[in-house]
DNA sequence: TCTATTATACCGACCGGCGGTCTATTATCA
DNA sequence: TGATAATAGACCGCCGGTCGGTATAATAGA
């Protein structure tokens, strides 16, 4: 084979991203190491050369997320403009906004993140993600406390609930699609929206807040996301299934 | 090897037993199949007899996990004294009381049970111990907002809230103690008993009711739990560590 | 009651493929 | 030109899983 020489970064960027499809449409587990190099056109002596095992590349796959996923809310955390409940409700619009906005192309993302094989993998995202977020929303909602918007005398245990909330909301989405046949969809729907709003006067309350301070998801939200995702070409089923074992 | 025959039911009872004890102490992934049947003292198509796979031993263990748990709370839900409010939080007790009384030997079970190779084994307990709870809790839920007790839209979110916060609090201890040297112990304890101080206060609000109806942890419930795991008699450490891969 | 037969529990050699190691070779650049 | 980073790929031990076969238990026929 001949060989082949490219920056480190690049190469690094590239292994990861290779990493990432494979992980997401195969799992982490199902999808070996042999399919990434395979992908990647690339030697096991060169992909060690980069990684000291298939469990550092997940780990810095989850990093990498964590890192863009808190790149993209750090205008909202730096504006000196908002008050403690509108940063917080600015973060939570700018996740909701961005799922719209992605939507068909996070609907593959999310619908695989979701299958059982995938836990690991979204399990580390989400560790990575929570390692991330937390100290942001711990200090929104402290400010929040001492300038009296927010009465609570736990805002680590708050900011812990947020963060529970959305990824209990993502997995609401998920079992929504799992099981669901397009009858389904406008009762997962219905389902979905009465959750979002049972969040949103549960963080209020939580908060010590008015019932209605706090916004998840506006009105349509849900359905926008949700059907989004049917909108989309879908690339007519047959895609490839190898794989068995 | 000479042939033992053994009541099938037993056969599939030590199995799991086995299993059980192997996947907790090197977690799912690390705990081969081979190391499982040898435990057992039997051969690997004894093995496939009972299970069709790894994973589905991994299964079973979780339903057995989660039909226990349910078979120890069925005395309470039985109960016809008791009210909606009355009846979940004798749930909450029994749970924290079951902690309690097995706390050294939960101990083993619950650090090993966080640790992050038990990640796929925990979950699977989880999602079958919530199969089972979701539905009684909903139903209290339900008898509640029916009675005037509780005041809320969505039986189901609330009850999905709860087990989340059960989960949380397990993961709250598991990094108390992950991180924790004895030293940190302290600050341990009272972030967890402010957390659920703030669970207890989150599910009253929710629930429409006054504050300190929702009794999670009696005072000093937290440090029981916490201590007995030190009180244990502590097998010196020197645990036997093969196993590298 | 003593077989013949069948069903079930069990055995263990074997397989492809896995994650990971190692030595050798080639490109890069001070 | 020599050192070092980058790449190659044969190789290793072990894994989960398969398969043809054997011993035991259960059942039926005589």
């Amino acid at each position: 084979m001949p060989r082949i020489v490219k920056h480190p970064e690049l190469r690094r960027e590239e292994l990861l991203d290779y990493a990432q499809a494979l992980f997401l449409t195969h799992g982490y587990d199902k999808a070996s190491l042999n399919d990434v190099i395979a992908a990647a056109g690339i030697s096991k002596g060169a992909f060690y050369h980069y990684f000291p095992s298939k469990e550092a590349l997940l780990e810095a796959l989850a990093e990498r997320f964590a890192r863009q996923a808190l790149a993209g809310v750090q205008d909202i955390v730096a504006d000196p403009a908002l008050d403690p409940l509108g940063r917080l409700n600015a973060l939570l619009a700018k996740s909701r906004q961005a799922k719209i906005e992605t939507a068909a192309e996070a609907w593959a993302l999310f619908e695989t993140l979701f299958r059982p094989e995938n836990l690991v993998l979204f399990h580390r995202i989400n560790l990575a993600a929570s390692a991330s977020f937390s100290p942001v929303l711990v200090e929104i909602i402290r400010q929040g406390v001492e300038d009296g918007t927010f009465r609570t005398f736990d805002p680590e245990g708050v900011a812990d609930i947020v963060m529970q909330f959305g990824t209990a909301t993502h997995d609401v989405i998920a079992k929504a699609f799992a099981g669901g046949r397009d009858a389904d969809m406008e009762i997962a729907i219905e389902a979905l929206e009465r959750r979002v709003r049972l969040y949103e006067i549960a963080l209020d309350r939580i908060l010590g807040l008015p019932d209605g301070s706090i916004r998840i998801g506006e009105p349509g939200y849900v359905r926008a996301v949700m059907t989004a995702h049917r909108a989309s070409p879908s690339p007519s089923g047959a895609a490839a299934s190898r794989k068995s074992r």
